[in-house]
DNA sequence: AACCTGTCAAGAGCACTGCTCTCGAATTGG
DNA sequence: CCAATTCGAGAGCAGTGCTCTTGACAGGTT
């Protein structure tokens, strides 16, 4: 079968040039990039492309798949970097892994958390890969219990209802997760969007040129409202 | 004047009819709504919209800069609701309204928040509309600083560099706010985007179906970031 | 070496888009 | 009443995603 592999590897880097295009041509056309365009960077017709993606959608989700998995691996990696005692400091690696990889490629970042494709619905092997960011995030807060270093709050602040719906997301994630402590988590994991999403679609003030120390304090806020030992 | 304030009138309905139908489009078809669709759904040809914009992000940017004025509107009538000595309560109306806005009209807040469409350019007179939300919420700090109900941070929280840029802000908006309590405020605004966003765009999913207590609970939590008195 | 068979690129074509221009028709102000 | 302005409709251009057909090529088999 060596001569199909052949076959088989001109094809594999065929798919790769084709993903290689798209990709620079979603910086500066975003969602809308067109195919033809594409075809036409790489000196084809654009029916060529059909040979290896269905549709336009269907490129526009593998592209979606791998930038989820390329932010999960460098949020990932920046926890894994750091001693996996000091708490805070994985929490800070995450969050600026997270804000590098979204400002290096900013297209795909906006495709992953920017407003929904209209007719597009996102298909079910996108949901794993886009629960990792937030899972790791959620990982160092579950270390941080364990180890003892972090007192949960008070489940008294939680509503009852609200108690309950995060108590069995808890528990999924990690035996003995306290509900209150869950969800300061999520309120750590969606601060971390909305900064990132406000300084890359450019919706933060002028007179912020220190974005990196305001970025750091805004998710120091975060650690400490989770209770991560300074 | 009379006959010509009949065509006037005229026009100004006609404009106001495309409005409508292309805000009943964007429901649909998001920032990617057609001007040939709209046409036909209110029976002329494509060509005569041009009459009343002349482009189509024309007619985008008109519906964005309504969109801020309804969602500005809709928080600041919620803050007025509310007794002016009640902060935390003022708290809560503003960003519950701006919620209830966004679930009203989803399109129109992914037209607002979501990711930037590609080509288009935001023109000047939008940034003062958009600046309304967020400002009205840091009234309600500024307001509970004033009336001594709010013990501003240790400015000692922030690094040096993001306290000389936040006070620069913060002197602009309101004379002796300090940095450290602007930037909570404005971390509780970022966070309101967060939850609204994450719950709109359908990243929440499953397991959370008491959503308007989940909310409430993480509104809470920066209520108490910032400090506002329970 | 000759012969199928599956794969591939290319071209034509369909329905759609934003936008421009022209041409009559209607309305308005003088 | 007439000239000037405004308006709607139609044709047309360049672009889009996508389908279908046609012809060329390489793979493995006989």
């Amino acid at each position: 079968m060596v001569a199909n592999s052949l076959r088989a590897r001109v094809r594999a880097e065929m798919i790769d040039e084709i993903k290689a295009v798209a990709r620079r041509h979603l910086a500066t056309d975003g969602a809308n990039l067109s195919l033809r365009a594409v075809a036409r960077d790489l000196g084809m017709a654009s029916s060529a492309i059909y040979r290896y993606f269905p549709s336009r959608d269907d490129l526009l989700t593998t592209l979606i798949l791998e930038a989820y998995v390329a932010l999960g691996d460098a949020v990932e990696a920046a926890d894994d970097a750091v001693d996996r005692d000091d708490l805070r400091e994985r929490w800070f690696a995450g969050c600026r892994a997270a804000r590098a990889w979204a400002l290096a490629n900013p297209a795909e970042y906006a495709l992953l958390y920017g407003s929904p494709v209209p007719g597009y619905a996102a298909p079910d092997d996108t949901v794993e890969p886009a629960m990792r960011p937030p899972l790791t995030l959620i990982g160092i807060v579950r270390d941080g219990l364990a180890a003892g270093q972090l007192t949960p709050p008070p489940a008294a602040d939680l509503p009852q209802p609200v108690r309950d719906d995060l108590a069995d997301i808890a528990a999924s994630l990690s035996p003995g997760m306290p509900a209150a402590l869950l969800a300061r988590g999520m309120a750590g994991w969606t601060q971390l969007f909305g900064l990132i999403s406000f300084e890359l679609f450019g919706r933060i003030k002028g007179g912020l040129p220190h974005r990196d120390d305001y970025f750091d304090h805004q998710i120091a806020l975060m650690a400490d409202l989770i209770g991560l030992p300074r």
